[in-house]
DNA sequence: GCAAATTTGTACGTATGTATC
DNA sequence: CGATACATACGTACAAATTTG
């Protein structure tokens, strides 16, 4: 099989990334600088730089110019479920950052998994997690707020969500599923994670209950592809 | 924010194909055609056809068109692994295809996993799974095969593998953890997945141990996240 | 089975827009 | 503000795979 000139020339810039010559976050030659270097067209250079993109290996950012990505972390989905935990885990400064809560009614998937009439108004919580302050999740959490009461005020006082459900008198809970999927970033979500649009995403949909087997929240989280992995241990 | 001719035009397309105006696996219009009706360069189409292609929406063949992509399948990840259970759970006929099957080395994370020497032979096995006689994923396997006498034997045998273990007195197993990470596809996995190079995937990675705890299988999975979901269930 | 026509893929070139420095 | 650098969009040409006659 014939090899074509981007794809050489994308394997090749890839090679010397991989082989450390540019720092994490490390600006790359120009567009310009590479066609001279190549010898080809900008828009073969363009080519080649774009599979790199897609691959997540660089970004772009318009007027500057092309960088290095930066390594994944590892996130856990087991039993007891925390995402602080997995951070610290990964050995990083754990953050979160809450950009929606409200009350709001449940779309039918969301009353059907927490069991509830879909009249009943539920707290909706989203929320970005960082790590050392670059965005790697974007989650949503639902609660049913009749069967937890005070949940709500107890998020406006506590940063920490299982702090805020531990105050409410959840002490403890389980994963009782998880559904993972995968799909690229649209340009909400690319703003969110500070990402290129169309970047891979890992998609994860669950529902913890209580030690009565009671539904307390649905959640959505989209990890980004590049910058995380899932673990799953059973025991 | 100002909205592109290539960006909108994608948008357009996608709306149609998800109206349910073309069967999945049909033709659409080729690129001169689209050309022609959105009064822009054939290269302008190609840009927003190659969006849709990297959302996996559709997908091209050379000389031949662009067609739609076919839907997803689900994949459950529990405690009771079997691949076949869970094409049946999805409705489908299940398929597997064992290309490779041979006696070579570990390598230090399968060594490790498998608790045996690095040095000891293993029996690896490499194999394509079908849902309706589309590949859907990749999977590798390590067996320790000084803990499973007769177990080659019995692949020569058996095409199931499961039926396989099961004979060479594997009578249970559990999975001990999976881990779920996300890369793009390169050209010998788009070969064999008979898809487009830098399609998303979902990699899992897991180990199967025995009734005594006894690591027996460790493995690779490589779904394609255009056509499987992975649902994770805690009893 | 072969040749011609069709259709996608690669590659060059030019021009202009737009964000960053 | 001007210079630089990435992004979009036009155009041409030819290569390579498939389909059609």
């Amino acid at each position: 099989m014939k090899t074509f000139a981007w794809k050489y020339i994308s394997d090749q810039i890839y090679k010397e990334i991989n082989e450390g010559r540019y720092l994490e976050g490390q600006k790359l030659p120009t567009e310009n600088e590479y066609s001279l270097r190549f010898g080809v067209n900008r828009h073969t250079i363009r080519r080649a730089l774009n599979e790199l993109i897609r691959k997540s290996y660089i970004y772009s950012r318009k007027g500057s110019g092309f960088y290095v990505s930066e390594k994944k972390t590892i996130h856990f989905i087991n039993q007891r479920p925390r995402f602080t935990k997995s951070l610290i885990a990964s050995g990083d400064t754990p953050l979160t950052k809450i950009i929606r809560l409200e009350y709001i009614k449940p779309n039918e998937e969301e009353a059907k998994n927490l069991k509830i009439k879909k009249e009943e108004m539920v707290i909706f919580l989203e929320g970005i997690g960082y790590r050392n302050n670059t965005p790697i999740c974007i989650y949503k959490k639902i609660f049913p707020s009749n069967r937890i009461p005070g949940l709500m005020a107890s998020f406006k006082k506590n940063s920490s969500i299982s702090k805020a459900l531990f105050d409410s008198g959840i002490k403890d809970y389980i994963r009782s599923y998880s559904i993972i999927s995968s799909k690229l970033t649209n340009h909400v979500e690319a703003f969110l994670l500070k990402c290129n649009q169309g970047e891979p995403l890992i998609c994860t949909k669950n529902l913890n209950v209580n030690n009565k087997k009671e539904p307390i929240e649905f959640g959505y989280t989209l990890f980004m592809g590049s910058r995380v992995e899932i673990y799953i241990e059973n025991n």
